[in-house]
DNA sequence: GGGCTGGTGGCAT
DNA sequence: TTCCAATGCCACCAGCCC
């Protein structure tokens, strides 16, 4: 598996917010900025915010005034709008379901409460409180890890990521509302002293390695989720295990390991344990940093645990499904009985069960080391571009890079995806999927620019290539494939029909090979329309594809 | 009409 | 001036087949 994906995963995944009892959000008077209200509902700032800003440990923080200036530093740009758009659509949203919901709650709703007391009997029946899984999670992973090497941070606001975004910050720069997920310049304007390091992904590996390998001896199959987080079943640590590790409860012998990571990398990592991931996952963020937290392996308990917990805490439950329900009355996981008629009659059966079963406490208790991977992609971000020729390349550059990381993986795919992201932001996914397998740079670049074509025109700021519908390499020859010579290129197609796209025999398509010009400034371009393989500059090659594509809305071509 | 598959959009980490 | 990258899951809809 590639490792950049957990990696990368992990900007997302590191939400441990809460913060030591002594810190408090430092606010120079002289720059006191009042919480601005120029008709932009509250919604919109919270989400500008960021994610998992609704989680605990903000307690401490004015975030108020941190929402405030981040609302400054956003206001008009591209970014801005396009949140501006989505809050709308979730507001539409809201106002369908309240006048649905008001429209059932003059409904006699009791039989709908005795389908949902079945229901609720039904998943009690199945309660399993035989299993012991316990959530770990290292503390502001890059950050601690940079400041193994140079202590000095450990008193200084730093984050890890770049201008653009922050993967991580420490707990000082936390303080200032400071937080991974958060663009670095906006960042800048919180805490002005704040030192971005760039990410060392080497170091994090390395210290990610040391930390798996104290999780393997509790769990061999212990399931990573990230460079820095895994889940355990410590059900199967015999009593023997426990006695020669000084540790007799599951708390304690969680309590060892932690001590174990930080024997192996001075690094502190959190905890939490309980009969399932759920709650397993929901108490490692309970005494963060370097604590843990047990829910036990009792039915009363895990209720009460659960019901005096604010939903946004349950792990897939974000900004927009906590709004929503919020309008309908729910914010702790006790109204999710106390509307459970409600609920049932609003919400799909898919989604119910799974706020019922959240209410319950009930959980996933499985616990594997690898999971099949089911897609694999690449996605870049840059200065906006529309002309026909720049994209082109793009989708071929990104295409190579999709192709390398299939080989390497020794996989090949049958639906290719792609995902632009406008210079105005609105969001684009488009895919298709081929009645046979492919894997090479050629093939890729070949159907994700058919796909772009027919969004033509745009100016972007991303782009990805997204392969799924996933299958195992079976010869050498596949793997090989995209080294070799460009065109024709179909031995991982075997039988299956030929891509290229139908060209008229009398179409015109050679003009300008054949026109002179400084070979030296020229390089081979496929153009994705009529696949031609073409000794062109750019320029050239721009005005070719143009040329394609009117031919495409005439009819000549595709 | 129900199940299946594929495509798109959205939400989540 | 500047808002990442990779992946999974689900809802909803349309088209197809039996």
């Amino acid at each position: 598996m590639s490792s950049q994906v957990i990696e990368e995963q992990d900007l997302f995944l590191d939400d441990d917010t809460n913060f030591p009892e002594q810190t408090s959000f430092w606010w120079p008077a002289e720059t006191t900025t009042k919480p601005v209200n120029d008709g932009v509902i509250d919604s919109l700032r919270t989400q500008l915010a960021g994610p998992s800003t609704g989680k605990a440990g903000l307690a401490n923080i004015d975030k108020e005034k941190v929402n405030a200036i981040i609302y400054e530093a956003s206001k008009g740009s591209a970014y801005f709008e396009n949140e501006r758009r989505k809050d709308k659509t979730v507001t539409k949203r809201i106002e369908t379901m309240l006048i649905e919901a008001s429209k059932v709650r003059e409904m006699d709703l009791s039989m709908e409460t005795r389908i949902v007391d079945g229901m609720i009997r039904e998943f009690e029946e199945s309660r399993d409180l035989s299993q012991t899984i316990c959530h770990v999670d290292m503390d502001a992973f890059y950050a601690s890890v940079e400041e193994l090497d140079a202590p000095e941070w450990k008193n200084k606001p730093m984050a890890v990521g770049s201008n653009a975004m922050l993967s991580t910050s420490n707990y000082i720069a936390r303080t200032f509302g400071v937080r991974s997920a958060m663009p670095g310049f906006i960042a800048l304007k919180l805490c002005p002293d704040l030192c971005i390091l760039p990410h060392n992904f080497k170091k994090y590996q390395a210290a990610s390695d040391k930390v798996r390998a104290v999780f393997a001896k509790y769990d061999p199959d212990f399931s990573p989720m990230s460079l820095d987080e895994a889940y355990l079943n410590l059900t199967k640590v015999s009593l023997k295990e426990r006695l020669e590790t000084n540790s007799m409860t599951a708390s304690e012998l969680v309590q060892t390991i932690r001590e174990e990571i930080f024997q192996s990398t001075q690094l502190t990592a959190s905890a939490g344990i309980g009969p399932n991931k759920l709650l397993a996952k929901i108490c490692s963020d309970f005494q963060k940093p370097n604590g843990q937290f047990e829910v036990s392996n009792d039915r009363e308990a895990v209720q009460k645990f659960m019901a005096a917990l604010p939903i946004r805490k349950i792990f897939g439950v974000g900004r927009v499904t906590e709004r929503v329900l919020d309008s309908l009355g729910v914010k702790m996981c006790s109204d999710i009985y106390a509307h459970r008629a409600l609920l049932y009659k609003l919400l799909s059966p898919i989604s119910f069960k799974f706020m019922l079963r959240s209410y319950l406490g009930l959980g996933s208790t499985v616990v594997k080391a690898e999971t099949t991977r089911k897609s694999i992609s690449v996605e870049r971000t840059f200065d906006a571009l529309s002309a026909v020729g720049d994209l082109i390349l793009k989708v071929e550059e990104l295409a190579v890079l999709l192709a390398k990381d299939l080989a390497d993986a020794g996989i090949k795919g049958k639906t290719i995806g792609i995902k632009l992201k406008l210079s105005s932001f609105e969001l684009r996914v488009r895919s298709k999927t081929m009645p046979f397998y492919i894997s090479s740079a050629e093939d890729i670049a070949r159907i994700a620019g058919e796909l772009l074509f027919k969004e033509m025109p745009v100016s972007l700021r991303l782009m990805g290539i997204r392969m799924s519908s996933l299958q195992p390499l079976v010869n050498e020859n596949g793997l090989k494939k995209y080294f070799s010579a460009k065109i024709p290129n179909k031995q991982s197609i075997e039988d299956e029909e030929d891509m290229t796209p139908y060209i008229p025999e009398d179409y015109p398509m050679e003009a300008e090979l054949s026109e002179e010009g400084d070979i030296e400034n020229k390089s081979s371009l496929t153009c994705p329309i009529c696949n031609r393989c073409l000794q062109l500059d750019n320029l050239e090659f721009n005005q070719h594809v143009d040329g394609c594509l009117s031919k495409i809305e005439v009819g000549l071509l595709l």
